[in-house]
DNA sequence: ACTCCAACGAAACATGGGTTAAAGCCGATC
DNA sequence: GATCGGCTTTAACCCATGTTTCGTTGGAGT
């Protein structure tokens, strides 16, 4: 599981034996459940199991911004091993369950062994560049486009996770989360569904299931390009 | 100069030393200068001697968004280290000074003097951190706050770098690019200006340097808490 | 099957911010 | 000290998105 870590960067068999020696506490946490909250001192390191969670931060007015969609595999907080007090809030979209790690723990594997420092660092790294593409994502394009490129985003990296197909999938979202992440209201999101709807875009069988009708017009509508997501060249190119 | 490294993590003198052993050249660049643009495959990293620079990516429609604003002393795209394709462009704003240093180099020296390598991963993780708060800000904010925000953050960073003080400072930005900065544009980035004038947040002496007129009420309208720049508990509280 | 509640859908109205365009200003350059 | 170009300012108009409200739906629990 941890070796999500070796996607990046080649871990010998001495590096994974020492992550996956890591110390830890499953733990099964309910929907809606804060994993942590800003401002808190943390103490672990997070790694999701089952279940999705969002990283989001309260704005004045009482408004929120989810800064991060984070599934299975991933691990929510490293950023917490070296930064002491937590700068938003964690909390599962669904429920699920998650490894807890001591962060003196993860810290000392990564300074004993670079190899794993710097799959770690990577993880890091492509998070940010995450960020910055949802910065111009809610700062430059129109509800249409922004709804548009979270729907291909989220497809993209539930198969490279290998969790299911982009041609259709579970959003694991209201409309009010996902009016959360793209910086609109529930109301307008609604509205933008139905009309990526209406043009063919999408397909909802079930509410927070989509289909996805038309991949490359979506693509095109969410001005979605892969490369933020830095992955592997081999990809799958998802047709 | 390349110790800002140590603002969070301890460096002793042999990692000093080695770190300014690194190889650079020194490189003058003009004004809108481009440092490297996305999708370049980039074989340097680059530290800001003078002068300002910008991170932006371009979306559909050709609308810019700046993701980050970076001053003297910082390296702009420690990300580049481990990451192979840009995914946005480093640009100049001023004129300046920058040192570019081969990849395999910083790579090297974070490979094999593992305190190092943590300082380079804790800086990436502050920027990662800005990144989020940026997203909250474009994201969640209305036009005054947001502007407001960014002025905040702007005056703070300077102080803390040593560039001068929040009181009144030289903001290197046209309207226009500040609206790039904001999700904006210049016309409504103009309006707000004066509003935030007319309510004496701040004043303008000549065009691009401003003065914080009431710096209590401008993090109030901004909704400005430094904590997201993990600053040193001892950082001055900027009364 | 019935009930309940959260999520969805939809309508009517309000507004912040975008668009366009034109006029003013300032500072560099000759 | 005239000229020029880039920046700022203003104004008028418009539209995308927010706000409010309420009715509908559908799945979970009993």
């Amino acid at each position: 599981m941890v070796r999500r870590l070796a996607y990046h960067h080649p871990l010998d068999a001495d590096d994974r034996a020492a992550v996956l020696a890591l110390p830890y506490v499953v733990k099964a946490v309910e929907q809606h459940h804060y994993i942590h909250r800003e401002r808190d001192r943390t103490s672990h390191a997070c790694l999701i199991l089952s279940g999705y969670a969002v990283r989001h931060k309260i704005v004045a007015g009482g408004h929120r911004q989810i800064v991060a969609i984070q599934m299975k595999g991933e691990i929510v907080d490293l950023q917490n091993v070296l930064l002491d007090i937590a700068d938003h809030s964690v909390q599962m979209l669904t429920r699920g369950e998650v490894a807890l790690i001591p962060r003196e723990e993860v810290n000392r594997v990564a300074f004993e062994r670079p190899s794993v420092g710097r799959a770690m660092w990577l993880d890091t790294l492509v998070d940010a560049s995450i960020f910055r593409e949802w910065i111009a994502n809610v700062g430059r394009r129109d509800a249409r486009s922004r709804i548009a490129h979270v729907l291909c985003e989220f497809a993209l990296r539930l198969k490279v996770a290998g969790l299911g197909e982009p041609s259709g999938y579970r959003l694991p979202m209201t409309q009010e989360q996902l009016g959360d992440v793209t910086g609109l209201t529930s109301v307008h999101v609604n509205r933008t569904l139905k009309l990526l709807e209406a043009d063919g875009l999408i397909e909802r069988l079930s509410p927070r299931s989509i289909v996805i009708g038309d991949w490359k017009k979506l693509v095109e509508v969410g001005d979605f390009d892969s490369a933020y997501l830095h992955l592997k060249e081999n990809e799958p190119a998802l047709s």
